[in-house]
DNA sequence: AACCAGGACGTGA
DNA sequence: TCACGTCATGGT
């Protein structure tokens, strides 16, 4: 261990409080709730639907708060977590459909279930070896939990559950106050200026968290809105012409 | 026809 | 610790 205090007397990151909340309210008035996590069987009144989401609107929830509210949709949540590494939702949806299809939205379920049944159903997400193995073995410790919030640290042991999908599970699936950062979040606020290249994923956590109210509605509701500003404007290529924030925004292009 | 998608793991420096 | 290759399918 080295000297005391990382991160603190370092300057890697300019502290600007009210930066962050008022690129949250922007991107908040910009597409509106998201109604983050997607789930397979949500279907509500027209209410729930956001025109201005990319992509499929099934599934999405805005403004609704208090989803997954039963132990299978919990589930479906991680699942569609671990599923959804490096991989676009679209293709996620058609797996998790499959998998509800042969009765694999169960962790007894698809353990007993025949591998090559279970990687053909979860073949339109890629990667299905490697994220087979990983879905049984969160299934194993879910089923530990026994209804219980997974802690963070026992998350990451299990095999397939890194930074970023150990904390989409704690956000999206239990509910829990926690930032998650993913390649959108750096890419975004990189060009905005607000983060160094340099910045790994426990600082950013830690500067998102300590400049937002500490809520899990709006850590849901932030993620959920960068991603979409990420797919529509701050892209690899980005568009910054047409891009909402490029008045605030330090790259120009 | 490359490039990228709501990453994590294994390896060797 | 850090950079890099690997894992795989499908949309743009």
């Amino acid at each position: 261990m080295g000297p005391a205090k990382q991160g603190c007397d370092r300057n890697e990151m300019i502290i600007m409080p009210a930066e962050l909340s008022k690129i949250y309210f922007k991107l908040l008035n910009i597409y509106d709730p998201q109604g983050w996590w997607p789930l397979l069987d949500f279907h509500d009144s027209a209410k729930g639907i956001n025109p201005t989401k990319t992509g499929s609107l099934k599934g999405y929830h805005p403004g609704l708060y208090h989803y997954p509210k039963s132990e299978r949709q919990v589930f479906e949540v991680c699942i569609g977590a671990i599923l959804t590494q490096s991989t676009s939702w679209s293709q996620v949806e058609k797996a998790l459909i499959n998998l509800r299809n042969i009765g694999c939205l169960e962790p007894k379920k698809l353990i007993a279930t025949d591998s090559d049944v279970v990687k053909l159903a979860i073949k339109p997400a890629g990667y299905f070896n490697q994220k087979y193995k990983k879905l049984i073995a969160f299934s194993e410790f879910f089923i530990t939990l026994k209804g219980k919030i997974p802690e963070r640290k026992d998350l990451l042991k299990v095999f397939g559950i890194g930074d970023e999908t150990a904390d989409s599970i704690i956000l999206y699936a239990y509910r829990q106050p926690i930032f998650v950062v993913d390649a959108y979040t750096k890419r975004i606020f990189e060009r905005i200026g607000l983060i160094k290249k340099s910045s790994k994923y426990h600082n950013i956590q830690i500067f998102f968290e300590k400049n937002l109210a500490r809520d899990f509605k709006i850590y849901q509701e932030y993620h959920a809105l960068i991603v979409e500003h990420a797919k529509r404007f701050c892209k690899v290529r980005p568009d910054c012409a047409h891009c909402p924030l490029k008045d605030i925004c330090k790259k120009k292009l």
